[in-house]
Formats: C-alpha cells, sequence, structure tokens
DNA sequence: AAGTCTTTTTGATGTACGTCAAAGATAGCA
DNA sequence: TGCTATCTTTGACGTACATCAAAAAGACTT
C-alpha cells in the first residue's frame, strides 16, 4: 500500500512533550518545526524499514504501535522492542547508514519523518536539541541493559511481570488507563520479546489470572493487583 | 588506590583511529585534542563508575580490559559488554545524568577522560565529530539489538561461539593475534555476559576442545578451527 | 450464518541447562 | 616452597521451560 505523505508541524502536536526537547521559546520552537519534514501513515503489518535498508531518517510515532526486529542467518526473530505515541524509532540505522532491525507496524500508524541530516544541522545551532538527541540515545542503550538483565537472569514470571509493568507505565505517561488494555501484539511476539515461547507466556498469564493478580481474556488485559505485579519485578525497570 | 591523573593529546595517539574520527586537517586534529582533558589509570578490579555515580565524562579506553554491569534490586549481577582498547565507554549516564551500570578494570588500565561537555561543544563546532559520536551510541544500540537475539534465541554453544567470533574480531582490528589469547575474564564473568551459568561455559569450552576446534588450559585459548566456530554463528554477529 | 483460518489455551512429555558437590589446577603469599 | 584462596573442571541429578499435540475461542470471508 502507498503512504500518503504531508507537512505538519511540531510546535502544535500534542505530543510535543513526549518526542520533543521541552524549555525553549517560541522562535526556537518554530525553527524546530523543521526536523520533521513531512509525516507518513502506516498500515497494519506494513514496514515502516526493514533491514538492509538504506537509512535517511529518524521517526517519530504519532499514532499507532510498533515491534522492531532482528532476524538471524537461519530465520529465527528477536523482537527488540514495541514502540508507542511519542517513541522514536531507527537509531539502529545511524551507525552503517542502513537499517539493520525491521520495524512493523502492528496497527495502523503514522509517523513523522525526521530526516537524520536536518537533525544534525539543527542540533549543531540548538544544543537543547543536541542535548535531546543524546538522551534519546543513551536511553535507548539504557533499556537494552535492562533487556540483558531480563533475559539474562529472571525467569518466566518475572520477565513477563517486568513487561507488564513497564507497558503500563508508558500508558499511564499517554494519559491511557493502566487497569485496563489490549495487547497489540500476539502471544508469539511477547514471547520472542521475552526470551520466552509463546505457550509459555501463555500459560504465565494463565497463572497470574489464577492468582488473582490480572485478568486475561485473549489480548484484553485488565490489571486486578498492580502491586503484586510490581512486587514481581526485582530488577532495574527496562523502560 | 587513587588515580594519577595527567594531560595528553589525541593527536599523537596510537588508537586515534579507533576512537577517533578518521578524514579530517591537522588543524582540525589539534582543536579535537580538547575533548580529552586527563589521563586516569585505573588498577584491576578497581572501578572507573558505578551505578548512581553523577556523570560527567565518557571514558576512551587507553589500555587494559573493562567489564560493565548492571545489577537487580536483590543482588543478580548482569555484564553488559567487556570493552577493550579503542572502546568508549560511560555513555550509559547521558540520559539521567548518572550512570546505571559499573564499569571495572579487569586489567590495570588507562583510560581518556573526556567531559561530555566538551565533546558535546566541540561537536557543534565539527560536524565530523558531531557524526561520530551519533555512530558510536548507534553502534551500541546495534550491538544490544545483537545480546538481546542472542540472549533469547541462542543454545549455550551458539553463545559461546558468538563470543569467541567477536572477540577474536576485536582482537584482529588491534593487530593482535587472532589464533591465540588470554581471557580477560572469569568464567562466572562470561557466563554471566551470556546469561549462562559458569559451568555450562566451562562445559562448553570442553565440548569445543573435544572437537577440535579450540585448545583450552584456563584462560589460555588457541582457536585450532575458526572455521568451525564461525559455522556456529548462525547470527548477526554482536559487535 | 456457516465455514475456514488464526490465535490462544491446556495437557503430556522431553531436554538443555541449572544446581549441588567434589576434585584438580593455578595464583598469590608467607 | 609449601599453604591458602580462588578459579576451573567434571559428574550426578533436578527443573524450568521447550516441544508436540489437540481442543477451544475468536476473527475473517462469503
Amino acid at each position: 500500500m502507498k503512504a500518503e505523505t504531508f507537512k505538519v508541524a511540531c510546535s502544535s502536536c500534542n505530543l510535543r512533550e513526549l518526542c520533543m526537547p521541552v524549555g525553549f521559546d517560541q522562535n526556537d520552537m518554530h525553527k524546530l518545526d523543521e526536523v520533521v519534514t513531512t509525516r507518513k501513515k502506516i498500515k497494519q503489518g506494513d514496514l515502516l524499514f526493514e533491514n538492509g535498508e538504506t537509512f535517511t531518517s529518524l521517526y517519530a510515532i504519532r499514532t499507532g504501535f510498533f515491534k522492531t526486529s532482528v532476524a538471524s542467518e537461519d530465520g529465527r526473530e528477536q523482537v527488540t522492542g514495541f514502540q508507542m505515541a511519542g517513541e522514536i524509532i531507527g537509531l539502529d540505522g545511524i551507525v552503517n547508514d542502513h537499517h539493520t532491525c525491521n520495524a512493523v507496524a502492528l496497527e495502523d500508524a503514522e509517523v513523522c519523518v525526521m530526516p537524520f541530516d536536518h537533525i544534525e544541522d539543527l542540533s549543531r545551532e540548538f544544543p537543547v536539541l543536541q542535548k535531546h538527541v543524546h538522551k534519546i540515545m543513551s536511553r535507548e542503550i539504557v533499556r537494552e541493559n535492562g533487556m540483558m538483565m531480563l533475559l539474562g537472569n529472571m525467569s518466566a514470571e518475572e520477565r513477563l511481570a517486568n513487561f507488564l509493568v513497564n507497558l503500563i507505565q508508558r500508558l499511564f505517561a499517554r494519559g491511557q488507563s493502566q487497569s485496563e488494555f489490549i495487547l497489540r501484539m500476539s502471544r508469539e511476539e511477547i514471547g520472542s520479546y521475552l526470551g520466552l515461547k509463546l505457550e509459555t507466556v501463555s500459560r504465565t498469564f494463565s497463572k497470574y489470572s489464577e492468582e488473582g493478580i490480572i485478568e486475561v481474556k485473549q489480548r484484553h488485559i485488565k490489571i486486578l493487583k498492580p502491586d503484586a505485579l510490581k512486587q514481581l519485578v526485582k530488577s532495574p525497570n527496562c523502560n
């Protein structure tokens, strides 16, 4: 499907606080509008970018939900992250000028296209933007450190609790319900992300359910005992 | 132990090609000397920085060998990386102005201290440095993506092969022997990095040894069949 | 509204790696 | 040069999660 593209301004975007630096004046703000050249709509199931593709831009998610994944030579897939509104994807492409992972929309989505050349040019002009870019990249490094802890040291129960608590926090930051939500990804995708098989994910959901911690109906999740869930998370949180 | 500190210049450093951007003239080079303010010696076993410590600088390793690790609330340790000469550590500290991991010297080491403020100031002046900083951070993100694949999808044998092949490549890039080397870290530290127990690491070394792929005598490793090892690595290499 | 496809759940069984334990090997130190 | 302390190897056994399989629940199509 062909993606629509059109112009838009950050200065009037309600997600500004999530993906743009805070604390600079009106003038600077309008200059920063240049970071985003266009928007792009992505249909559910479609790729935003894929492994091997030439890197040109970072993408700020306006609406929708993505997963990123890497693949091994023999075809095994590892989901490396799930991204939602206000988050930035594409950082993997900077180092070698081409992407090393795939980004797939898990629901119809819209992203702001930010050509990386523009970002670098504007970064030199606006220290606040420069700092922001550095922090976004560092945050991703710290998140992945947390994922290494999760994948290397934690039990299935701890992994899934961690996953849910993290999701809840991010929904909270976006003003959505923390107690009830719909998972945008399959059991298999959750499993891939957490280094588990889909059956184990399903069984662990069932276990939480039996313990009255959550209510599960397919992809519909209701959090009954958020504290019990947080109790299960015994490691630095993976944002 | 008190660490010695003294001044030094990048422009005359033989590791320049590893940790500094390439392709700019003599004048720029001398300006870039400002990135490094001092050097610092770290004794084996000592911390370069630790979790919670205020972030001020990135460090370029001049000599020696480091491990970085994160810890969970209940004290489990996850090694997140091993770093050698020419590599940059401390990127985790940027996002929250304090470090979230520990960096320990596995042998006596010397690092170049690069205050991050200087880096940011000079980055605005020299696009080539700016790009370099971005690439270093992106490279770390891509490396960690690879580690997620390793930890989430690979068998003990594949993990260790991956680890060894990666080590060999980095030794090669430094002009050291690829066929014979001494491990700077314990079986337990390798295990922590690879999401395995030390016994499993030891057993896997023994297995390779029985198969004639490597020769193991404690920490002394001799690679007999590098191709057999590469054969075992069925996924994007984790640099 | 029936029929097909996909996803999720649940059960039975298998296995790769973990755990526990003890014996070498090496390094550091008096 | 022997004595500790630490690290590594190896064996026996246990277990958390994977695998295989089939039923149940939705979702999509016509």
